[in-house]
DNA sequence: CAAATTTCTTTACGCGCGTAAATTTCTGTC
DNA sequence: GACAGAAATTTACGCGCGTAAAGAAATTTG
């Protein structure tokens, strides 16, 4: 890093020997320019500091570099956590992210998406709010950019959707349940967000049925995004309404289960699978802070990894491609049973 | 939203019988204009969707609307909390935030710092790694980008610094717990990433000193941002070496008491102020989760809100200014102590 | 109503770079 | 050493907008 202050491409290509159409095709593509001119202007390059101005880079392109993501809540680690896969999975193939959190609001939601429209991406990899989104809002922006859906279906929007697969997460915790003690209960809220809720509520009801249980759905009360503090509300009013007796509860996700288990202990419930316990809780997601609740959380994980490498795998052939999939793809991965204390 | 597709400023100028340099004024301040133009192009404004190419405007422009927030972990629900409410502000004042998190990782931070600069923002609220900080380098980007720092300091970096007095907060919980029960021990990690970690520290000695007690400081190994592993991993560590003998307990953050309170849970100990517990532990940072903890956890909350909106107007302040200002300033906001059931 | 003032229009240039076309220079091969 | 093909250079234009200058039009003032 030295030398006088470059302020353009035109000003480093003379200082570095090289015509400045070479070194903007050296910018779009090292490998396009032959080895000893690369040499050249790399040597210049940390001679002098340089890097092309993405304003006017951007203009120029039709497509920019960059790929959005958008999430419906970045406070809530589990999306946090796949922002930061999905992001570092972009930069790895030579795009830049841009990480947005639509805070659980239907208007931060479009005005991301328009956000994005005005940065013209290449792609984006949305995870819609589910039931709060502005489902003519995500199609028309879905018409003009590639997008990729994931966490959170929305019926025929998007090029694909990859996600997880809520059959195969209640499965495996109703058979764990139902294998090593009473056949479960199943909580939740009534109006909930995302659309997972509601599959996973048909899917243990499916999966009582087959094993020949009767299901005992408790629907609990709550708006919006404090899912646990609606979870520990909800428990304590299903006590004392006498509408939760079952010893063996399955949480449609953690974040209830967080606030299940707060209440449980509130009330001086012991929760686990230990002898002398008064009921076992098990859940769905593997939230980052689930192993630390007490007890430690039994739950279903997410193949958080297969699925960013797959939603962004999706997103790049799109891009690639140039055109629409013929055929909308889905593609789920099954959860990975994940056993800890409390049941 | 109708009529054709408009492709620039000159079609629309065109479109709303404007011309282009008027239309232009009204988008970089529509009260530059005459009412009966603002109306004009605001009834334009909806028949077409136009909005000016954000390429173009930010080349042109010698600093750009944009206000860079950076946080040393977005998968933190603390600072994903801060980074939304500083958002929301940035927004309310007509500039455009770009959030980024450094993932706890030098390199990242730096990473975000260039990718800052090539966006040429108008001004930066940084929350730094603190002791992971490549210091040199956060002291280059500072001296070209009016920055604002936050959360934790780095003497002499920044035009400013906005905080929580880290003093106030442990203050109050030392001062809470002599008062109403044993004087507590300190928990800390003996290498922690985050400088206020230190602060608190001493402000833990001085006040066990003023108070005429022994203070007793417990540190735990561990490196990272996993700090409830740490604290899970080092309670026990601490349990078995004999080291950790005290009924009262004083986190040095909310997250590594997240993780003692798991310990405590798998050794069986009863946590909380009520009669027949075992210990007291108390904490600072009033994190999203800790009132979800078991047992609910007593702590010192920031003043959240003083500080985001105190760093936005400080920056904005040194935007219009145009001029560095001419003593850093430094302020600190005194804790809330917050009751729960642990302490 | 004329003068003073504000606002708008017209014209024109520049920002930094992508990119196309035509030409020149370089590379490797026989 | 001649030659084909690859790569670099020169030249030139365009992207969409900011912005300055000068004059025309609209508004306010007295």
């Amino acid at each position: 890093m030295s030398g006088q202050k470059i302020r353009n491409m035109e000003e480093f290509a003379a200082a570095s020997g090289i015509s400045r159409p070479t070194v903007s095709k050296y910018f779009n593509d090292p490998d396009s320019v032959r080895d000893s001119t690369r040499v050249r202007i790399e040597a210049a390059l940390d001679q002098y500091d340089y890097r092309p101005n993405i304003y006017a880079v951007n203009q120029n392109r039709r497509l920019t570099k960059n790929i959005g993501i958008v999430v419906p809540f970045l406070s809530d680690p589990f999306f946090a956590e796949i922002a930061r896969k999905l992001e570092t999975l972009v930069i790895e193939a030579g795009f830049r992210p841009v990480v947005l959190g639509s805070h659980g609001g239907t208007e931060q939601e479009n005005d991301n998406l328009e956000t994005l429209r005005s940065l013209k991406p290449a792609g984006v990899l949305l995870a819609p709010l589910g039931r709060a989104s502005d489902k003519s809002a995500v199609e028309t922006f879905c018409r003009h950019v590639p997008t990729v859906l994931f966490d959170s279906n929305i019926e025929d929007i998007g090029e694909a959707f990859i996600g997880s697969d809520n059959i195969s997460f209640v499965d495996q915790t109703v058979e764990y349940l139902c294998r090593t003690g009473e056949p479960p209960s199943f909580f939740e809220m009534r109006t909930p967000a995302n659309p997972n809720a509601n599959k996973r509520r048909l899917a243990y009801l499916a999966a009582m049925e087959r094993a020949g249980h009767a299901p005992d759905v408790i629907s609990v009360e709550g708006e919006g995004w404090g899912f646990e503090e609606i979870g520990r509300r909800g428990t304590h009013d299903a006590f004392d309404a006498g509408s939760l007796t079952s010893r063996s509860i399955l949480c449609s996700n953690d974040r209830l289960a967080i606030g299940l288990l707060a209440a449980c202990y509130e009330r001086g419930l012991k929760v686990g699978r230990a002898e002398g316990s008064d009921l076992r809780v098990a859940s769905h997601d593997d939230h980052p802070f689930s192993r630390f609740t007490c007890p430690s959380l039994t739950t279903a994980a997410h193949d958080y990894d297969a699925v960013a490498e797959q939603a962004v795998k999706t997103l790049f052939e799109l891009i690639e491609g140039g055109r629409p999939l013929n055929d909308r793809k889905e593609l789920l991965y099954p959860a990975r049973l994940v056993l800890r204390d409390s049941a």
